[in-house]
DNA sequence: TCCGGAAGAC
DNA sequence: GTCTTCCGGA
């Protein structure tokens, strides 16, 4: 336990500091596949490497590039010689009887699950959901942006602005010595698969042999559990602890300053966006850890180890939990876990993956993952707040304004309150909270009627933010699906409709079955932001949060946390946000004088908030941090009171 | 050539 | 959970 709750530290801490690069959000542009995901271990369920690593392990091996490779449309590829594909897939998995028929069943087996499409009318062509693919594997990456793939790539066929594939010849890709050099985004790769494969059958594919000559020694030796231990180790903070996709991977696996590894000519995968020390995305670590943190959000796919997390007795600011917290819920919804695993941390509202609205900046998207955290509305996310995409139920009802402020004066407490509140809200740390049991119960709304929660009109900030690569989103499908049925195939969807710039029209239809729903936001300037009931979040008049012995309903964290930033911000009234924010902030206070609006408008109508990618610019994000830290300490209070 | 159900291995 | 294998159908 003791170097669970260590380990979880380390993590944060990483995050923390990543988080506080001031460069991410410039680099976060682009991306590639963290090298974890090439990892068998990546793939939860499943200790073999995968037949989609597998395929991208050979689309980047410029000698496999007359079996397989890259073709026009942004991750598209087409099989040139179907039964060397499968010969080799099939010495991989040591399954000689393997054809093409086979491996075909085996893609199409990917359909369902949306990381593969086939290229209707092209023979042996498919195409690689990207959304899906990278959106679950990088939970952070913010697709809506559009930032998270290349977007210089030509139109999509659906007619989204989608990514392209560089210009750049196939012949292009890492060369065996540029992987050396710049291992960063396949190198490992290949290291893993052949570690990953662990096949008995060292039939000596070429595949197998290059895969395991790639295999150094060293990087065998970390396996995820040598990485974890890594984490374990003592560390300086301002060390990168992960290897992002993209840096070099050193021995220990662990990343380092590292150059920027340039996308492969024609992957589909952008480049690190972190120049430095890694990439945006791609800790070392596999998802399977369930501790895989990028630089801006602790990245926690399995809520199952972060939840202690929640319990432990760090003391984290609350922008450190913040992000942890932003994590475990992209972990949860990357996972398509259940968003019970947020009752893990009853005071937190699950934030939802989000996409940046028009009115940031991307750059503040890159900082973190799209999902916006309620715990605090950052700064940023007061503006902006995105709804919470999840389906859940806020039981609790506005606290009184007396309430939140009577404990503002314990709001500038240390960081040890903060995490102590944060604790407290944790299952095990119940305790923290004079024993009292959350009070903020957070429940998923699947069992509500979609229509319940959801309000048709995805914000169309969203929209907007989204990427039109969305084309595929799978991880937003329920963002504007609503409006957008896009033929699924591009060769089926019309180019001649392109979107408005920024607008993404199409949403894959295959994500139709995305477990959460996102909530809609009001149109901009439709006003109604404000009054939009949670998004997301829906309190039920059954299932109300607890009552306080005073018969006062507990507010949610998030609202709170929200209320409390208006109010500051009104206060202060700084000026430095500029007049869009102040606009919004202050309806919001507005809104929140008006006492009847309960947490569910938090959702700011869909501001498109995103905790983690939208760290307030430098100033900001200090002052954020610091009423984060305040609103935590009350918000503590608050709840024992609670 | 492609699809997808079904059963089963791991 | 991820295929592998088999197979009928389009």
């Amino acid at each position: 336990m003791i170097a669970y709750v260590m380990a979880c530290y380390i993590i944060l801490v990483c995050n923390l500091t990543l988080i506080n690069r001031p460069h991410h959000s410039v680099l976060a542009a682009r991306f590639a596949f963290p090298e974890w995901a090439y990892k068998p271990e990546s793939s939860p369920g499943s200790r073999q490497i995968q037949l989609w690593h597998f395929i991208l392990e050979l689309l980047r091996k410029q000698e496999y590039n007359d079996v397989i490779a890259w073709q026009g449309d942004y991750g598209e590829f087409v099989i040139k010689d179907p039964d060397e594909v499968a010969r080799l897939w099939g010495a991989r998995k040591c399954k000689p009887q393997m054809n093409y028929d086979k491996l075909s069943r085996a893609l199409r087996y990917y359909y369902n699950k949306r990381i593969l499409h086939k290229t209707k009318g092209k023979r042996f062509t498919y195409k690689f959901n990207f959304n899906k693919l990278v959106l679950v594997n990088y939970p952070f990456i913010d697709m809506g942006s559009g930032r998270g793939v290349p977007q210089s790539a030509p139109p999509v066929p659906t007619g989204g602005t989608h990514f392209r594939f560089p210009p750049s010849t196939p012949s292009e890709v890492l060369s065996s010595s540029e992987e050396l050099r710049s291992p960063g985004v396949f190198s490992t790769v290949a290291r893993r698969m052949a570690r990953g494969s662990v096949s008995d059958c060292s039939d000596g594919t070429s595949t197998n042999s290059e895969l395991e000559e790639a295999a150094g020694a060293d990087e065998r030796a970390v396996g995820p559990d040598r990485a974890f231990r890594g984490l374990l180790a003592p560390r300086l903070p301002h060390e990168p602890m992960f290897r992002f996709y993209g840096g070099h991977p050193n021995p220990a696996g662990l990343a380092r300053p590292a150059h920027r590894v340039h996308p492969e000519p024609l992957s589909p995968f952008p480049v690190s966006p972190l120049p430095g020390p890694g990439g945006l995305l791609g800790p070392t670590l596999s998802p399977a850890l369930s501790m895989t943190p990028n630089p801006h959000l602790a990245y926690t796919p399995s809520p199952s180890l972060s939840s202690p997390m929640m319990s432990s007795h760090f003391s984290f600011n609350p922008e450190d939990m913040k992000h942890y917290l932003q994590a475990h819920t992209q972990s949860v919804y990357n996972y398509h876990l259940s968003p019970r695993a947020f009752l893990h941390y009853p005071n937190i509202v699950v934030p939802q993956p989000h996409r940046p609205t028009p009115e940031k900046p991307a750059t503040h998207h890159l900082h973190g993952p799209p999902m916006p955290l309620s715990l605090s509305q950052q700064p940023g996310a007061g503006e902006d707040g995105h709804p919470s995409p999840f389906k859940f139920k806020l039981q609790p009802p506005p606290l009184g304004r007396k309430q939140r402020e009577a404990g503002s004066s314990l709001a500038a407490s240390s960081s040890s309150n903060h995490s102590s509140s944060f604790t407290g809200s944790g299952p095990i740390a119940g305790s923290a909270l004079g024993g009292a049991p959350p009070k903020i119960k957070v429940e998923p709304v699947s069992d509500l009627s979609e229509e319940d929660v959801e309000v048709t009109d995805i914000s169309e900030e969203d929209e907007l933010n989204q990427n039109s690569e969305d084309e595929e989103g799978d991880m937003f499908p329920h963002l504007a699906r609503s409006r957008h049925h896009h033929l699924y195939n591009g060769s089926s969807s019309s180019p001649s409709a392109p979107p408005p710039p920024h607008i993404n029209p199409e949403d894959d239809p295959d994500d139709d079955e995305e477990v959460f729903k996102t909530p809609a936001t009001p149109p901009p300037g439709s006003g109604s932001s404000l009054a939009f009931p949670l998004i997301g979040l829906k309190t039920e008049p059954g299932q109300a949060g607890p009552v306080s012995p005073g018969g006062t309903r507990c507010i949610p964290l998030k609202l709170r946390f929200k209320r409390r930033w208006s109010e500051d911000q009104r206060m202060e009234a700084d000026g430095e946000r500029d007049e869009a924010e102040d606009k919004k902030v202050r309806a919001e206070g507005e809104e929140q004088e008006d006492g009847k609006r309960d947490g569910e408008e938090d959702n700011g109508g869909g501001r498109g908030v995103i905790l983690g990618l939208m760290l307030p610019p430098a100033p900001t994000q200090r002052r954020a941090s610091s009423e984060l830290h305040r609103a935590t300490a009350q918000l503590s209070l608050e709840n024992t009171g609670c």
